[in-house]
DNA sequence: GTGAAAGCGCTAACAC
DNA sequence: GTGTTAGCGCTTTCAC
C-alpha cells in the first residue's frame, strides 16, 4: 500500500495558530471580518503547514463545485479540441474546472456521461449533442440542471445555445462559388438529421435562389469522419459513369474536403484548375494541405468561451441565450475563378 | 436567481423506505450485508425518488475522489489529444472521471494547474511535462501524491514514465533513409532540452554511426510549433546561398514536416524526388497530405492508456513504473529510393 | 441484517 | 472581530 498522504486541515492550521476554526476559515476564505494582523498571522501558519484546500468538503457544504462538465463527441476532433480549449481558458479565470467526456458519438455514452457528470454535481453542463435522441437533453433541461448546448439546436427544447451561424456559411461558401462563375455544384454534406448539416444547406440553397443564372445543385450526405466521407463520395462518382462534370464542391466541413480532395487527387482531377473546392471550419490543417484550403472559418475557442460565459449567467441569474455567432469566408487556392 | 434545484439524498431515500440510512448506504453502495428483497426495495424507492449518489460528499468521507488530474501543454495539439483520448477512455472503465488543465507551455501555469488539481484532491495526476523546470514535479514525488509523466523522463526524479521508443523511432527513420541510399541527411529536431528530441537525435547518430559510408548529418533546433518550425528551417535554407542539397530530411514530429514540406514546396524542390522526408507520430493527418508522410508511428492513445493504468497500480500498490511503448516506421510516399 | 452515532473538512448562523 | 455550534451527504465502526 502506498503511503497515504495526509493533507492538513483548518483545524490543523487553527490547533497550530491559537485561532478557532471558524476564524481560520474565514481568513483563508477571503470573507467575513477578520483582523488584519491575524488573517496574516493564519496565513503564514497555513502556508508553513502546508495547507491546501480540500474543494470537496467546501463543495459539500456551499454546494457549489465549481466543476462544469464538458460533453464531446471526441476530444481529437481538431474542432472539439478547439472548442475545449476556449471552455479550459474561459472556466480558469472564472475558478472553474473542467471534467470532460467523450460521447464517440453514441447517445448512450452522453447519457451516462450526463449521469455521471451530475453525481459529480457539476454546476452546469456544455456539450456538442449526439444528435440522434435528445431526452438526455430534455430532462437536464426540466430538472433545470444549468447547461448550454454547443453546434446545434433543437426545436423541441428551450435552453442555451451557442453555435456558428451556419446558414451564413453555407450562404457564403455558394456566393463565393457563384461569383467566381461556378455553375455546376455539389454539396457533400453530413447527414441531415444535423444541425448544421440543415443550415449549411438551407445557406447554399438560398444564395442559388437568389443568382441569376440556372444553377445546378446535387447533393450528397455522410456520415462523419475522413473515411466515411471519402467513402460516400468515392461511391457517388463512381455510380455517375460519366466523367466528372461539377466545377465547385462545398463540404460540409473541413475534414470532409480533405476527403474529397483526396479521392478527386487520386482520378488526376485537379484543384483548382478542374474543380473548386470549399471546407467549412477552417481547422489548423487547412492552410497546410495542397492547396491551402477556401474554407468559412468558425471561431472554434470563442464558441467554447462564450459557452462558459453564458453557462456562468444561467447558473447565477437563470438567464437563457442564444448565442450564434459569425462567420468569415477565407479564400485561399483550393477555389479559382472560372 | 435560478431556482436552485435539490437533490435527492439518501436521508431521503430512508424515510420513504423505511430503513435507516445506514442500510440504504449500504444497499445503494453494494457493500455489507444487506438482505436481497431490502435491497431491491431500496433500490426501487431510490430510483423512484431520482436518487443520484453525491460523489463530493463519499469522496470526503472516504478519502477518494476518483478523479484524476491531466495535466497537458495543450490540448489542440493532435498528438495531445489522442493521449487525452486514451487516458479519458480507460478511466472511464475504472470508474474515474479526468479533470483537464491546459499548460499552454508555461511553467507557472503547470504549478498552478498541479496546484488546482491537489485541491480538487485528484487521486493522482497524469502530466505531459513543460520540460523547462521540473520543481513542482520533484514536489509531488516527494509528498508521495501518485503521478505519471508521459513523454518525457528527467534523470534526477523517480517516479512513474510512460513514453514511446524515441531512441528506436530516431533509429529507424534514419536507417529507413540509409538504406534507401540517402547521404546527405538534416535534423529538423525540437529543443535540445526536450527528452524526446535527445532521444530522437541519438537514435538518428546511432543508425548513422553503424552505417558503413560516410553519412553528412546536419542538425538544426526549432521551437513547437508550425509556426516555428517553419520560421527556423526557412531562416536555415536561405542562409546557406547555395541550393539545397539535402537528400533526406528527418523531422522531429509530423507538425515539423508539415511545416519543412511547405516551405520546400514554395522552393520548387519536390518531395520526394529532390528530398525525402520522415516525420514522427503519425497524426491522423500525416496519410492525408500529400504527399503522405513516411513516419515513425506512435501509439499515442495507448501512452493515455498505459498512463492510466499505471497510475492506479501506484495507487494501489505504490509501485514505480517505466514504460517504453513500442514504435514502428510507416513508409508512405514521401520518402524514395535514391 | 439492521440501526445509532460519529465524523470526513468545511462554511454559515448566531452568539458574545 | 472572534468563537460556538450545527450540518452539508455520505461511510464506518460498533452495537443490537
Amino acid at each position: 500500500m502506498v503511503k497515504k498522504k495526509y493533507f492538513v486541515t483548518i483545524k490543523d492550521v487553527a490547533k497550530v495558530s491559537g485561532y478557532s476554526i471558524n476564524t481560520v476559515s474565514r481568513a483563508l476564505g477571503n470573507r467575513g471580518y477578520v483582523k488584519r494582523e491575524t488573517k496574516e498571522k493564519i496565513l503564514k501558519v497555513a502556508s508553513e503547514l502546508g495547507y491546501m484546500r480540500n474543494c470537496a468538503a467546501s463543495a459539500l457544504r456551499t454546494k457549489r463545485s465549481h466543476i462544469v462538465g464538458v460533453v464531446v463527441v471526441d476530444n481529437t476532433n481538431p474542432f472539439y479540441a478547439e472548442v475545449i480549449k476556449g471552455i479550459e481558458l474561459e472556466a480558469k479565470k472564472y475558478g472553474y474546472t473542467i471534467i470532460l467526456i467523450n460521447t464517440d458519438r453514441s447517445y448512450e455514452n452522453e447519457e451516462k456521461a450526463i449521469e455521471i457528470l451530475l453525481q459529480r454535481r457539476v454546476e452546469g453542463l456544455i456539450i456538442t449533442a449526439v444528435q440522434t435522441r435528445n431526452d438526455d437533453l430534455k430532462r437536464l433541461v426540466d430538472e433545470k440542471i444549468p447547461n448550454v448546448i454547443i453546434g446545434s439546436k433543437f426545436e423541441d427544447l428551450t435552453t442555451n445555445y451557442v453555435c456558428s451561424d451556419d446558414e451564413k456559411g453555407g450562404y457564403l461558401a455558394a456566393k463565393h462559388l457563384l461569383e467566381n462563375n461556378h455553375r455546376k455544384l455539389l454539396l457533400v454534406n453530413a447527414e441531415k438529421y444535423k444541425y448544421a448539416a440543415k443550415m449549411r444547406e438551407l445557406g447554399v440553397r438560398r444564395a442559388i435562389a437568389e443568382a441569376r443564372e440556372k444553377i445546378e445543385l446535387e447533393a450528397i450526405y455522410s456520415k462523419d469522419g475522413f473515411d466515411n466521407g471519402y467513402d460516400t463520395f468515392v461511391k457517388f462518382i463512381e455510380k455517375s459513369k460519366t466523367k466528372f462534370e461539377y466545377d465547385g464542391i462545398i463540404c460540409y466541413n473541413d475534414v470532409y474536403a480533405f476527403a474529397v480532395t483526396k479521392a478527386l487527387k487520386e482520378r488526376g482531377i485537379r484543384i483548382p484548375e478542374d474543380v473548386s473546392i470549399v471546407g467549412f471550419d477552417d481547422i489548423y490543417f487547412s492552410s497546410i494541405v495542397e492547396p491551402p484550403l477556401t474554407t468559412v472559418r468558425t471561431d472554434k475557442s470563442k464558441l467554447g468561451a462564450e459557452a462558459f460565459k453564458i453557462l456562468m449567467n444561467s447558473i447565477e441569474s437563470g438567464t437563457v441565450t442564444e448565442l450564434k455567432l459569425p462567420v468569415e469566408l477565407v479564400v485561399r487556392n483550393s477555389t479559382i475563378k472560372r
